[in-house]
DNA sequence: AAGCGTAAACTAACATGCCACTTAAAGGAC
DNA sequence: GTCCTTTAAGTGGCATGTTAGTTTACGCTT
């Protein structure tokens, strides 16, 4: 397949050229477009996108700090593999941050927040109904997301998103499960009943023994995809 | 006084052009040698160090995304002023990590690592004693260090340093006061017991209450240094 | 004297040229 | 056929020119 374009990076994004390049590559590797161990040639890019190095290297720079793009110095640059223990590490900050944003959560929970979770559980109900696994994959996402706005605390929704990019990544490669979405939706269920009851104890728990979940999961992808994986 | 130099970032380092101006500036901020609201001229940066935009222009970038420093589109860039709220959040931030990575080091410690904490907290008697506040205070950051080092996760202790930027250079404004290093020598005191006695609980409480002291003597410090902080 | 409009000075952002270094493949020697 | 050498392509890093936008300050008008 010659045509190497795999899709186009649009501009119809806005702010800066580097902003945008940046978003937009971001984009093709977080939904494993862009594969891991795929080198990303600077001037075909440049080329692609109809602008100059300038923002490319700003972009990939920014990328690399984020972990999503490995920087050989003189040579090339290619997209970042995974590694089962950088995996771990960001599971157990991402445990560490939500566990710690329930609690909160679970302790100052005004009553329109939980209507708002209440309503997104039910919702979660209805999906699994209806068999649409990838509305409730969105449903989930937004119910993590909702827990940790409600701690008022923007910043800690940024860093939550920032320390987990290789986890984001790599669920991506989770192939759906029989009966995965209705345990998920009971560890929501319990997470939700704990803040209902203002239990911050009950609350870390559950929302611990739900995040442990994903990692299980995860660690066997590297022997369904061993080139995606880094085998130091 | 016109003389603006404010000591002369040298190029000791080592690593490429913009590394070294990166962690140059990086250094000049968190240790409020460039004080908030200063407005840092691209222009005289770059005469000052003898280099040219690029490497200038990454190192601002990179600081830009650290939250150390404010670019102004097409205006200005100057030195990130404090915002109360973002203490908070750095504060919840580091405190969900530092307590989930006591409670994994409580758990899993082994007798090397015990003592080596253990030497430290004798350390920092020793220190005290000796009315020697600098060393206690690098002792006291060696002994978060280690403690992090010691889950066996790289990234946690990098992910720790970097989230919590603002909250180290507002902690260099904070006056000694008479009993506070007493105080929190016995703060480690109850942690590293914790640890000794392996009881992943008590390690949680003590880290807790341990580094919920630091932003209680933070927040007061936009009172006495008005023009540091952001009022938003 | 006060208010407004304009122009000059500064900036960030982008494009481009250059160089040193790494890498890999092509070609020659044995 | 194998090994070594060399050469060409690609890259990161730095310098510099150009452009567009913002701010400031000066001077003109009223």
């Amino acid at each position: 397949m010659p045509d190497q374009t795999l899709a186009l990076d649009i501009d119809s994004l806005e702010g800066p050229l580097g902003q945008r390049v940046y978003t937009a590559l971001r984009n093709k590797i977080l939904d494993m477009t862009f594969e891991p161990g795929m080198v990303l040639r600077k001037g075909a890019l440049c080329e692609h996108l109809g602008v100059s190095r300038s923002p490319v290297a700003e972009a990939l720079g920014r990328l690399s700090s984020d972990g999503l793009v490995d920087i050989i110095p003189q040579s090339a640059t290619r997209v970042s593999q995974f590694s089962v223990s950088e995996l771990r590490e960001e599971s157990f900050l991402r445990e560490a941050v939500e566990v710690a944003a329930v609690a909160k959560v679970a302790k100052e929970r005004t009553e329109e927040q939980l209507t708002k979770l209440t309503r997104n559980l039910r919702l979660q109900g209805l999906l699994i109904d209806d068999q649409d696994y990838q509305g409730f994959f969105e449903a989930d996402v937004d119910f993590h997301h909702m827990i940790l706005e409600f701690t008022g605390y923007p910043k800690v929704v940024l860093a939550a998103g920032q320390m987990s990019l290789q986890l984001r990544r790599a669920r991506m490669l989770l192939l759906p499960e029989p009966g995965r979405p209705a345990d998920a939706m009971a560890d929501h269920h319990a997470i939700l009943n704990a803040i209902n009851v203002q239990d911050p104890d009950a609350a870390r728990a559950a929302m611990s023994a739900h995040l442990r979940q994903l990692i299980k999961r995860i660690i066997p992808l590297e022997r369904q995809h061993p080139t995606y994986f880094r085998h130091v």
